[in-house]
DNA sequence: CTGAATCCTGACCGATACTG
DNA sequence: CAGTATCGGTCAGGATTCAG
């Protein structure tokens, strides 16, 4: 079976799904939330994130840059330097970050006090 | 889906992740996309989201419903008769579904036509 | 019509070690 | 400091079949 995984084309042509297929995975938002602020270096991004390995925040890192969402600048110097900035398009992404976090938020208030539902394993 | 969230272990509690923990997968704001007209039954779902197995809409049903964002109604007659719905809850999604929609649509537009990452492998 | 059960594949993700 | 390489585990999701 070849690659007919057009996302555009194969299921609907729902813009949600593009939103979700790029910041899918389970670091990209918060990678974003981080860079919010301003440039954040490699380290720094990973001392951000707890839990996080550096190939996930690599590979994260390589899909939002491929993605147009985040710049990567590169200074050549002895101690490489290498910091990561919201791009413009990035920064687009915002509001809706801003939404996430605010029904997250309300949604968690929502729920019985009684844990959640999953944890029931 | 969402297994275990220790808060001791890991992961920060951003709750731009449980957004995305909860919406997450494939299908599932989708479907919320199809409920935000009003009720609609089993099939009919199936028919509007192309591509969609059974399982998978059950199973995504199933974990909407449990996440409390929509609503399931069994009329026991002999055809069976279900229909699902938005809950109060999944209808305060709709702002953030909204923002998502648009961004992903703004996105599409200002991308180059050759966006390749996804079948790059 | 609605949905459960089973099997299978690949994507996603983590740990660790190595490099310029 | 900022990565890359390799290995392997877990799980979401797809195909198919069975059932009420």
């Amino acid at each position: 079976m070849a690659k007919d995984l057009d996302p555009d084309s194969m299921h609907c042509n729902c813009p949600v799904t593009t939103t979700l297929e790029i910041l899918g995975g389970r670091w990209k938002p918060i990678i974003l939330y981080c860079l919010q602020d301003g440039p954040v270096r490699f380290n720094a991004l990973k001392r951000m994130i707890p839990g996080i390995t550096q190939r996930m925040l690599t590979l994260s890192l390589r899909e939002l840059e491929t993605d147009g969402l985040i710049l990567r600048h590169v200074r050549e110097v002895v101690p490489p330097h290498v910091d990561y900035a919201m791009s413009p398009l990035g920064d687009s992404l915002r509001p809706v970050l801003h939404a996430m976090n605010e029904w997250g938020a309300y949604y968690r208030t929502q729920t019985t006090p009684q844990k959640a539902r999953s944890d029931a394993a």
